[in-house]
DNA sequence: ATTATCTATAGATCTATAGATAATGC
DNA sequence: ATTATCTATAGATCTATAGATAATGC
Protein backbone atom coordinates (compact mmCIF):
# COMPACT_ATOMS: atom_id res chain seq x y z
CA UNK A 1 0.00 0.00 0.00
CA UNK A 2 2.14 2.82 1.44
CA UNK A 3 4.86 2.43 -0.77
CA UNK A 4 7.26 5.00 0.64
CA UNK A 5 9.89 5.50 -2.02
CA UNK A 6 13.52 5.36 -0.43
CA UNK A 7 15.59 8.53 -0.86
CA UNK A 8 19.11 9.64 -0.26
CA UNK A 9 20.01 10.81 3.06
CA UNK A 10 18.85 10.83 6.42
CA UNK A 11 15.36 10.31 6.62
CA UNK A 12 13.34 12.87 7.78
CA UNK A 13 11.15 12.76 11.07
CA UNK A 14 8.17 13.02 9.30
CA UNK A 15 8.08 11.23 5.81
CA UNK A 16 7.42 13.58 2.89
CA UNK A 17 4.09 13.48 2.01
CA UNK A 18 5.12 13.67 -1.89
CA UNK A 19 8.21 12.13 -2.48
CA UNK A 20 8.62 12.79 -6.11
CA UNK A 21 9.10 16.69 -5.48
CA UNK A 22 11.89 17.79 -4.76
CA UNK A 23 12.95 19.16 -1.33
CA UNK A 24 14.11 22.75 -3.03
CA UNK A 25 10.44 22.55 -4.15
CA UNK A 26 8.71 22.08 -1.46
CA UNK A 27 9.95 24.47 0.54
CA UNK A 28 9.21 27.10 -1.89
CA UNK A 29 5.93 26.16 -2.35
CA UNK A 30 5.75 26.28 1.76
CA UNK A 31 7.37 29.16 1.82
CA UNK A 32 5.46 31.03 -1.28
CA UNK A 33 2.33 30.09 0.55
CA UNK A 34 3.10 31.20 3.86
CA UNK A 35 4.87 34.53 2.97
CA UNK A 36 1.65 35.74 0.64
CA UNK A 37 -0.40 34.70 3.66
CA UNK A 38 1.60 36.15 6.32
CA UNK A 39 4.21 38.57 5.02
CA UNK A 40 7.98 37.92 4.68
CA UNK A 41 9.45 39.05 8.19
CA UNK A 42 6.81 37.36 9.91
CA UNK A 43 7.34 33.89 8.33
CA UNK A 44 9.79 32.58 10.12
CA UNK A 45 12.10 29.47 8.46
CA UNK A 46 10.81 26.65 11.37
CA UNK A 47 7.22 27.77 10.34
CA UNK A 48 8.27 27.19 6.55
CA UNK A 49 10.21 23.76 7.94
CA UNK A 50 6.92 22.79 9.79
CA UNK A 51 5.09 23.02 7.17
CA UNK A 52 7.59 21.06 4.71
CA UNK A 53 7.78 18.18 7.06
CA UNK A 54 11.32 18.96 8.28
CA UNK A 55 13.75 20.36 10.82
CA UNK A 56 14.38 24.40 10.79
CA UNK A 57 18.19 24.02 10.18
CA UNK A 58 17.61 21.33 7.27
CA UNK A 59 16.67 24.99 5.00
CA UNK A 60 19.89 25.59 4.82
CA UNK A 61 21.38 22.81 2.91
CA UNK A 62 18.74 23.99 0.15
CA UNK A 63 18.82 27.46 0.97
CA UNK A 64 21.87 29.66 2.16
CA UNK A 65 19.89 32.13 3.76
CA UNK A 66 16.20 32.81 3.83
CA UNK A 67 16.48 35.92 1.41
CA UNK A 68 17.54 33.49 -0.85
CA UNK A 69 14.35 31.43 -0.81
CA UNK A 70 12.74 34.54 -1.44
CA UNK A 71 14.98 35.35 -4.21
CA UNK A 72 14.29 31.92 -6.15
CA UNK A 73 10.73 32.93 -5.83
CA UNK A 74 10.50 36.28 -7.15
CA UNK A 75 13.03 34.98 -10.15
CA UNK A 76 11.36 31.55 -11.37
CA UNK A 77 7.64 31.78 -10.03
CA UNK A 78 6.89 35.15 -10.82
CA UNK A 79 5.83 35.98 -14.40
CA UNK A 80 6.13 33.97 -17.02
CA UNK A 81 3.39 36.81 -18.11
CA UNK A 82 6.46 38.40 -19.64
CA UNK A 83 7.37 35.41 -21.72
CA UNK A 84 3.77 35.35 -22.96
CA UNK A 85 3.38 39.23 -23.76
CA UNK A 86 6.47 39.47 -25.73
CA UNK A 87 5.62 36.31 -27.90
CA UNK A 88 2.25 38.18 -28.54
CA UNK A 89 3.18 41.85 -29.37
CA UNK A 90 6.34 40.88 -31.47
CA UNK A 91 4.04 40.14 -34.79
CA UNK A 92 1.46 43.10 -33.64
CA UNK A 93 3.01 46.31 -34.51
CA UNK A 94 0.50 47.27 -37.03
CA UNK A 95 -2.14 49.02 -35.26
CA UNK A 96 -5.19 47.66 -36.86
CA UNK A 97 -4.43 44.55 -34.34
CA UNK A 98 -2.99 46.29 -31.21
CA UNK A 99 -6.57 46.49 -30.21
CA UNK A 100 -6.71 42.55 -30.11
CA UNK A 101 -3.39 42.39 -28.60
CA UNK A 102 -3.74 44.01 -25.50
CA UNK A 103 -7.01 41.81 -24.89
CA UNK A 104 -5.21 38.78 -25.55
CA UNK A 105 -2.14 40.05 -23.20
CA UNK A 106 -4.21 41.14 -20.91
CA UNK A 107 -6.84 38.24 -20.36
CA UNK A 108 -3.79 35.90 -20.57
CA UNK A 109 -2.05 37.96 -17.97
CA UNK A 110 -5.02 37.71 -15.52
CA UNK A 111 -5.09 34.28 -16.24
CA UNK A 112 -1.49 33.30 -15.36
CA UNK A 113 -2.26 35.20 -12.44
CA UNK A 114 -5.11 33.26 -11.51
CA UNK A 115 -3.07 30.16 -11.87
CA UNK A 116 -0.27 30.68 -9.79
CA UNK A 117 0.34 28.54 -7.17
CA UNK A 118 -0.40 30.46 -4.32
CA UNK A 119 -1.45 34.12 -5.29
CA UNK A 120 2.16 34.95 -5.73
CA UNK A 121 1.66 37.86 -7.48
CA UNK A 122 1.05 39.22 -3.78
CA UNK A 123 4.82 39.09 -3.38
CA UNK A 124 5.29 42.16 -5.65
CA UNK A 125 3.63 44.50 -3.12
CA UNK A 126 5.51 43.48 0.16
CA UNK A 127 7.79 45.95 1.17
CA UNK A 128 10.60 43.48 1.42
CA UNK A 129 10.67 43.36 -2.58
CA UNK A 130 11.83 46.87 -2.81
CA UNK A 131 15.20 46.22 -1.53
CA UNK A 132 17.96 46.74 -3.97
CA UNK A 133 19.05 42.91 -4.02
CA UNK A 134 16.09 42.29 -5.85
CA UNK A 135 15.98 45.27 -8.68
CA UNK A 136 16.46 42.40 -11.51
CA UNK A 137 13.21 41.19 -10.62
CA UNK A 138 11.90 44.78 -10.20
CA UNK A 139 13.76 45.34 -14.00
CA UNK A 140 11.45 42.37 -15.46
CA UNK A 141 8.12 44.10 -13.90
CA UNK A 142 9.27 47.68 -15.56
CA UNK A 143 9.57 45.55 -18.85
CA UNK A 144 6.46 43.99 -18.66
CA UNK A 145 4.99 47.42 -18.39
CA UNK A 146 6.29 49.03 -20.60
CA UNK A 147 4.85 46.65 -22.93
CA UNK A 148 1.71 47.50 -21.79
CA UNK A 149 2.27 51.26 -22.66
CA UNK A 150 3.27 50.64 -26.30
CA UNK A 151 0.45 48.39 -26.42
CA UNK A 152 -1.94 50.72 -25.00
CA UNK A 153 -0.68 53.65 -27.03
CA UNK A 154 -1.11 51.81 -29.85
CA UNK A 155 -4.54 50.44 -29.40
CA UNK A 156 -5.54 53.48 -27.55
CA UNK A 157 -7.75 56.60 -29.63
CA UNK A 158 -5.90 60.10 -30.43
CA UNK A 159 -7.55 61.77 -27.69
CA UNK A 160 -6.54 59.06 -25.16
CA UNK A 161 -2.60 58.87 -26.42
CA UNK A 162 -2.98 62.52 -26.25
CA UNK A 163 -3.75 62.97 -22.70
CA UNK A 164 -2.10 59.89 -21.03
CA UNK A 165 1.75 59.33 -22.01
CA UNK A 166 2.62 55.71 -23.05
CA UNK A 167 4.46 55.23 -19.75
CA UNK A 168 1.46 56.35 -17.21
CA UNK A 169 -0.83 54.25 -19.80
CA UNK A 170 1.28 51.18 -19.08
CA UNK A 171 0.96 51.65 -15.24
CA UNK A 172 -2.95 51.79 -15.74
CA UNK A 173 -3.17 48.99 -16.97
CA UNK A 174 -1.07 46.90 -15.22
CA UNK A 175 -2.88 47.98 -12.29
CA UNK A 176 -6.44 47.18 -13.90
CA UNK A 177 -4.53 43.58 -14.60
CA UNK A 178 -3.45 42.87 -11.04
CA UNK A 179 -7.11 43.17 -9.77
CA UNK A 180 -6.92 39.98 -10.16
CA UNK A 181 -4.48 39.48 -7.17
CA UNK A 182 -6.76 41.39 -5.28
CA UNK A 183 -9.88 39.10 -6.14
CA UNK A 184 -8.13 36.13 -5.34
CA UNK A 185 -7.90 37.13 -1.68
CA UNK A 186 -11.77 36.81 -1.45
CA UNK A 187 -12.49 34.05 -4.14
CA UNK A 188 -11.62 32.09 -6.73
CA UNK A 189 -11.57 34.29 -10.19
CA UNK A 190 -13.86 33.22 -12.87
CA UNK A 191 -13.88 33.67 -16.56
CA UNK A 192 -15.53 36.58 -16.17
CA UNK A 193 -13.57 38.10 -14.63
CA UNK A 194 -10.86 37.45 -17.04
CA UNK A 195 -13.57 39.24 -19.74
CA UNK A 196 -14.06 41.91 -17.67
CA UNK A 197 -10.78 42.87 -16.91
CA UNK A 198 -9.79 42.66 -20.61
CA UNK A 199 -12.00 44.78 -21.83
CA UNK A 200 -11.86 47.58 -19.26
CA UNK A 201 -8.75 47.64 -20.52
CA UNK A 202 -9.55 48.74 -23.68
CA UNK A 203 -12.58 51.00 -22.61
CA UNK A 204 -9.55 52.80 -20.58
CA UNK A 205 -7.87 53.09 -24.23
CA UNK A 206 -11.18 54.99 -25.08
CA UNK A 207 -12.49 52.59 -26.92
CA UNK A 208 -15.98 52.10 -28.24
CA UNK A 209 -18.37 49.60 -27.17
CA UNK A 210 -18.16 47.99 -31.20
CA UNK A 211 -14.72 48.23 -31.09
CA UNK A 212 -13.74 46.27 -28.10
CA UNK A 213 -16.04 43.33 -29.27
CA UNK A 214 -14.89 42.88 -31.82
CA UNK A 215 -11.28 43.02 -30.65
CA UNK A 216 -12.58 40.25 -28.53
CA UNK A 217 -12.97 38.22 -30.78
CA UNK A 218 -10.07 38.86 -32.42
CA UNK A 219 -8.25 38.29 -29.62
CA UNK A 220 -9.40 34.78 -29.23
CA UNK A 221 -9.08 33.81 -32.85
CA UNK A 222 -4.65 35.30 -31.81
CA UNK A 223 -4.42 32.97 -28.92
CA UNK A 224 -5.95 30.03 -30.70
CA UNK A 225 -3.28 30.72 -33.14
CA UNK A 226 -0.17 30.72 -30.55
CA UNK A 227 -1.92 28.17 -28.20
CA UNK B 1 17.17 80.71 20.33
CA UNK B 2 16.50 77.38 21.43
CA UNK B 3 13.72 77.92 23.74
CA UNK B 4 13.16 74.01 24.97
CA UNK B 5 9.69 74.36 26.44
CA UNK B 6 9.67 72.45 29.37
CA UNK B 7 6.89 69.35 29.79
CA UNK B 8 5.95 67.63 32.55
CA UNK B 9 7.58 64.05 33.17
CA UNK B 10 11.59 63.18 32.83
CA UNK B 11 13.29 64.55 30.05
CA UNK B 12 13.98 62.54 27.21
CA UNK B 13 17.67 61.53 26.89
CA UNK B 14 17.27 63.08 23.64
CA UNK B 15 15.01 66.29 23.03
CA UNK B 16 11.90 66.20 21.15
CA UNK B 17 12.38 68.35 17.96
CA UNK B 18 8.82 69.29 17.95
CA UNK B 19 7.57 69.67 21.58
CA UNK B 20 4.30 71.33 20.36
CA UNK B 21 3.40 67.69 18.78
CA UNK B 22 2.15 65.13 21.65
CA UNK B 23 4.30 62.06 22.07
CA UNK B 24 1.38 59.91 21.02
CA UNK B 25 1.14 61.37 17.43
CA UNK B 26 5.20 61.28 17.21
CA UNK B 27 5.40 57.51 17.98
CA UNK B 28 2.46 57.00 14.91
CA UNK B 29 4.36 59.24 12.51
CA UNK B 30 7.41 57.47 12.98
CA UNK B 31 5.52 54.22 12.90
CA UNK B 32 3.56 55.04 10.00
CA UNK B 33 6.48 55.99 7.64
CA UNK B 34 7.98 52.51 9.27
CA UNK B 35 5.76 50.21 8.38
CA UNK B 36 5.02 51.80 4.66
CA UNK B 37 9.02 51.30 4.03
CA UNK B 38 9.51 48.12 5.88
CA UNK B 39 6.91 46.46 6.45
CA UNK B 40 4.96 45.67 9.80
CA UNK B 41 6.85 42.41 11.47
CA UNK B 42 9.81 44.43 10.13
CA UNK B 43 9.44 47.06 11.88
CA UNK B 44 10.65 46.47 15.34
CA UNK B 45 9.42 48.72 18.66
CA UNK B 46 13.24 50.07 18.72
CA UNK B 47 13.53 51.15 15.62
CA UNK B 48 10.09 53.05 16.16
CA UNK B 49 11.34 54.19 19.51
CA UNK B 50 14.64 55.50 18.20
CA UNK B 51 13.34 57.63 15.16
CA UNK B 52 11.13 59.31 17.91
CA UNK B 53 14.02 59.96 20.03
CA UNK B 54 12.63 57.73 23.43
CA UNK B 55 13.51 54.61 24.62
CA UNK B 56 11.92 51.37 23.37
CA UNK B 57 10.62 50.48 26.81
CA UNK B 58 8.59 54.96 27.00
CA UNK B 59 6.46 53.42 23.80
CA UNK B 60 4.52 51.25 25.76
CA UNK B 61 3.75 54.06 28.28
CA UNK B 62 1.39 55.11 24.92
CA UNK B 63 0.09 52.04 23.45
CA UNK B 64 -0.33 48.71 25.01
CA UNK B 65 1.01 46.51 21.90
CA UNK B 66 2.54 47.21 18.97
CA UNK B 67 -0.36 46.16 17.41
CA UNK B 68 -2.63 48.77 19.10
CA UNK B 69 -0.40 51.38 17.18
CA UNK B 70 -0.88 49.42 13.92
CA UNK B 71 -4.76 49.46 14.88
CA UNK B 72 -4.84 53.23 15.66
CA UNK B 73 -3.04 54.21 12.75
CA UNK B 74 -5.68 52.29 10.31
CA UNK B 75 -8.76 53.66 12.45
CA UNK B 76 -7.71 57.34 11.97
CA UNK B 77 -5.07 58.42 9.30
CA UNK B 78 -6.62 56.00 6.88
CA UNK B 79 -9.72 57.14 4.80
CA UNK B 80 -10.89 60.20 5.27
CA UNK B 81 -12.00 59.32 1.64
CA UNK B 82 -15.22 57.62 2.67
CA UNK B 83 -16.13 60.87 4.45
CA UNK B 84 -15.62 62.58 1.60
CA UNK B 85 -17.43 60.16 -0.98
CA UNK B 86 -19.84 60.09 0.74
CA UNK B 87 -21.03 63.81 1.03
CA UNK B 88 -20.86 63.88 -3.17
CA UNK B 89 -22.47 60.92 -3.14
CA UNK B 90 -25.18 61.61 -1.39
CA UNK B 91 -27.03 64.48 -3.19
CA UNK B 92 -26.14 62.78 -6.69
CA UNK B 93 -28.78 60.06 -7.15
CA UNK B 94 -29.91 61.85 -10.42
CA UNK B 95 -28.64 59.46 -13.49
CA UNK B 96 -27.46 62.76 -15.40
CA UNK B 97 -24.90 63.62 -13.04
CA UNK B 98 -23.28 60.54 -12.02
CA UNK B 99 -20.46 60.84 -14.12
CA UNK B 100 -19.22 64.07 -13.18
CA UNK B 101 -19.79 62.72 -9.34
CA UNK B 102 -17.95 59.57 -9.89
CA UNK B 103 -15.04 61.69 -11.59
CA UNK B 104 -15.11 64.26 -8.42
CA UNK B 105 -15.20 61.41 -5.84
CA UNK B 106 -12.17 59.56 -8.14
CA UNK B 107 -10.07 62.87 -8.08
CA UNK B 108 -10.68 63.54 -4.83
CA UNK B 109 -9.70 59.86 -3.47
CA UNK B 110 -6.46 60.41 -5.73
CA UNK B 111 -5.68 63.41 -4.37
CA UNK B 112 -6.58 62.25 -0.80
CA UNK B 113 -4.14 59.49 -1.55
CA UNK B 114 -1.58 62.05 -2.96
CA UNK B 115 -1.17 63.40 0.41
CA UNK B 116 -1.09 61.34 3.04
CA UNK B 117 1.84 61.62 5.01
CA UNK B 118 3.59 58.79 4.62
CA UNK B 119 1.58 56.72 1.92
CA UNK B 120 -0.54 55.69 4.25
CA UNK B 121 -2.59 53.65 1.64
CA UNK B 122 0.44 50.86 1.36
CA UNK B 123 -0.68 49.40 4.83
CA UNK B 124 -3.59 48.36 3.24
CA UNK B 125 -1.76 45.95 1.02
CA UNK B 126 0.10 44.09 4.12
CA UNK B 127 -0.70 40.72 5.09
CA UNK B 128 -0.90 42.18 8.85
CA UNK B 129 -4.06 43.70 8.02
CA UNK B 130 -5.91 41.01 6.91
CA UNK B 131 -6.04 39.65 10.32
CA UNK B 132 -9.66 39.92 12.15
CA UNK B 133 -8.53 41.92 14.68
CA UNK B 134 -8.97 44.75 11.79
CA UNK B 135 -11.83 44.06 10.18
CA UNK B 136 -13.43 46.91 11.46
CA UNK B 137 -11.06 48.98 9.12
CA UNK B 138 -11.65 46.33 6.52
CA UNK B 139 -15.46 47.17 6.64
CA UNK B 140 -15.12 50.48 6.07
CA UNK B 141 -12.80 49.63 2.82
CA UNK B 142 -15.99 47.57 1.96
CA UNK B 143 -18.12 50.66 2.42
CA UNK B 144 -16.20 52.75 0.22
CA UNK B 145 -16.03 50.20 -2.55
CA UNK B 146 -19.73 49.66 -2.64
CA UNK B 147 -20.01 53.62 -3.26
CA UNK B 148 -17.40 53.05 -6.44
CA UNK B 149 -19.83 50.02 -7.69
CA UNK B 150 -23.10 52.07 -6.98
CA UNK B 151 -21.84 55.53 -8.79
CA UNK B 152 -20.33 53.85 -11.33
CA UNK B 153 -23.37 51.78 -12.27
CA UNK B 154 -25.04 55.24 -12.38
CA UNK B 155 -22.67 56.76 -14.87
CA UNK B 156 -21.68 53.24 -16.85
CA UNK B 157 -23.24 52.79 -20.40
CA UNK B 158 -25.60 49.69 -21.02
CA UNK B 159 -23.21 47.57 -22.49
CA UNK B 160 -20.94 48.37 -19.74
CA UNK B 161 -23.47 47.88 -17.17
CA UNK B 162 -24.46 44.58 -18.68
CA UNK B 163 -21.35 42.80 -18.74
CA UNK B 164 -20.22 44.25 -15.67
CA UNK B 165 -22.04 43.67 -11.86
CA UNK B 166 -21.76 46.90 -9.87
CA UNK B 167 -19.67 45.07 -7.33
CA UNK B 168 -16.74 44.34 -9.60
CA UNK B 169 -17.15 47.52 -11.43
CA UNK B 170 -16.62 49.18 -7.54
CA UNK B 171 -13.48 47.27 -7.29
CA UNK B 172 -12.52 47.79 -10.85
CA UNK B 173 -12.69 51.71 -10.27
CA UNK B 174 -11.55 51.47 -6.54
CA UNK B 175 -8.10 49.78 -7.73
CA UNK B 176 -7.90 52.17 -10.77
CA UNK B 177 -7.95 54.94 -8.11
CA UNK B 178 -4.96 53.05 -6.05
CA UNK B 179 -2.78 53.38 -8.33
CA UNK B 180 -1.57 56.20 -6.97
CA UNK B 181 -0.70 54.74 -4.48
CA UNK B 182 2.11 52.53 -6.34
CA UNK B 183 2.91 55.92 -8.04
CA UNK B 184 4.33 57.49 -5.00
CA UNK B 185 6.61 54.93 -4.25
CA UNK B 186 8.58 56.29 -7.32
CA UNK B 187 7.48 59.96 -7.94
CA UNK B 188 5.28 62.77 -6.58
CA UNK B 189 1.72 62.60 -8.09
CA UNK B 190 1.19 65.37 -9.97
CA UNK B 191 -2.21 66.93 -11.54
CA UNK B 192 -2.29 65.23 -14.10
CA UNK B 193 -2.03 62.21 -12.70
CA UNK B 194 -5.49 62.97 -11.22
CA UNK B 195 -6.94 63.85 -14.35
CA UNK B 196 -5.74 60.43 -15.63
CA UNK B 197 -7.04 58.24 -13.15
CA UNK B 198 -10.43 60.08 -12.70
CA UNK B 199 -10.78 60.19 -16.50
CA UNK B 200 -9.93 56.60 -16.99
CA UNK B 201 -12.49 55.72 -14.48
CA UNK B 202 -14.90 57.04 -16.89
CA UNK B 203 -13.51 55.46 -19.68
CA UNK B 204 -13.49 52.67 -18.21
CA UNK B 205 -17.18 52.58 -17.52
CA UNK B 206 -17.55 53.57 -21.24
CA UNK B 207 -17.90 56.39 -21.20
CA UNK B 208 -17.13 58.26 -25.26
CA UNK B 209 -14.04 61.26 -24.90
CA UNK B 210 -17.02 64.03 -25.04
CA UNK B 211 -18.84 62.91 -21.93
CA UNK B 212 -15.61 62.77 -20.16
CA UNK B 213 -14.98 66.18 -20.99
CA UNK B 214 -18.25 67.34 -19.69
CA UNK B 215 -18.55 64.99 -16.71
CA UNK B 216 -14.48 66.68 -16.20
CA UNK B 217 -15.78 70.30 -16.08
CA UNK B 218 -19.30 69.39 -13.73
CA UNK B 219 -16.89 67.80 -11.48
CA UNK B 220 -15.13 70.95 -10.93
CA UNK B 221 -18.33 72.80 -10.76
CA UNK B 222 -19.40 70.68 -7.91
CA UNK B 223 -15.92 70.27 -6.10
CA UNK B 224 -15.90 73.99 -5.88
CA UNK B 225 -19.50 74.50 -4.88
CA UNK B 226 -18.83 71.45 -1.78
CA UNK B 227 -15.39 73.20 -0.85
C1' DA C 1 0.88 63.81 43.44
C1' DT C 2 1.07 63.07 38.78
C1' DT C 3 3.23 62.44 34.58
C1' DA C 4 6.44 60.83 31.20
C1' DT C 5 10.26 59.22 30.85
C1' DC C 6 14.40 56.17 32.11
C1' DT C 7 17.29 51.62 33.15
C1' DA C 8 17.37 46.82 33.53
C1' DT C 9 15.87 42.55 32.33
C1' DA C 10 12.96 38.18 31.69
C1' DG C 11 11.55 35.09 28.44
C1' DA C 12 10.58 34.07 23.89
C1' DT C 13 11.83 34.07 19.80
C1' DC C 14 14.79 33.89 15.33
C1' DT C 15 18.71 32.88 11.91
C1' DA C 16 22.49 30.37 10.92
C1' DT C 17 26.46 27.17 11.97
C1' DA C 18 28.82 22.85 13.70
C1' DG C 19 29.00 18.40 13.80
C1' DA C 20 26.56 13.73 14.16
C1' DT C 21 23.85 10.27 11.78
C1' DA C 22 21.20 7.27 8.67
C1' DA C 23 20.10 6.42 4.34
C1' DT C 24 21.67 5.22 -0.82
C1' DG C 25 25.38 4.77 -4.56
C1' DC C 26 29.34 2.61 -6.27
C1' DA D 1 31.69 8.22 -0.44
C1' DT D 2 27.96 11.03 -0.92
C1' DT D 3 23.73 12.88 0.30
C1' DA D 4 20.08 14.76 3.07
C1' DT D 5 18.73 14.89 7.00
C1' DC D 6 19.10 15.29 12.27
C1' DT D 7 20.34 17.46 17.18
C1' DA D 8 22.27 21.06 19.69
C1' DT D 9 23.34 25.59 20.26
C1' DA D 10 25.53 30.40 19.83
C1' DG D 11 24.43 34.96 19.46
C1' DA D 12 21.36 38.35 18.16
C1' DT D 13 17.38 39.93 18.32
C1' DC D 14 12.48 41.30 19.97
C1' DT D 15 8.28 42.42 23.01
C1' DA D 16 6.72 43.63 27.21
C1' DT D 17 7.05 44.31 32.37
C1' DA D 18 8.98 46.10 36.86
C1' DG D 19 10.51 49.54 39.24
C1' DA D 20 13.42 53.96 39.57
C1' DT D 21 13.72 58.83 38.48
C1' DA D 22 13.23 63.68 37.08
C1' DA D 23 10.32 66.83 35.59
C1' DT D 24 5.72 69.81 36.40
C1' DG D 25 1.19 70.76 38.94
C1' DC D 26 -1.14 71.97 42.96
Amino acid sequence: MTTTRPRQGRPRHTPPSDPRTSAREQILDAAGALFVERGIAATSTRMIAERVGIRQASLYYHFTTKDEILAELLATSVRPSLEMVERIQAPVPERARAAAALYAVAATDVRTLSRTPYNIGTLYLLPEVRAERFDAFRAERGRLQKSYGTLGALAATESVVGSLPAERLGQLLIQLVEVVIQIRRFREPEAADTDAIASSCLRLCGLSESAVTTARNEAHTLLNHLA
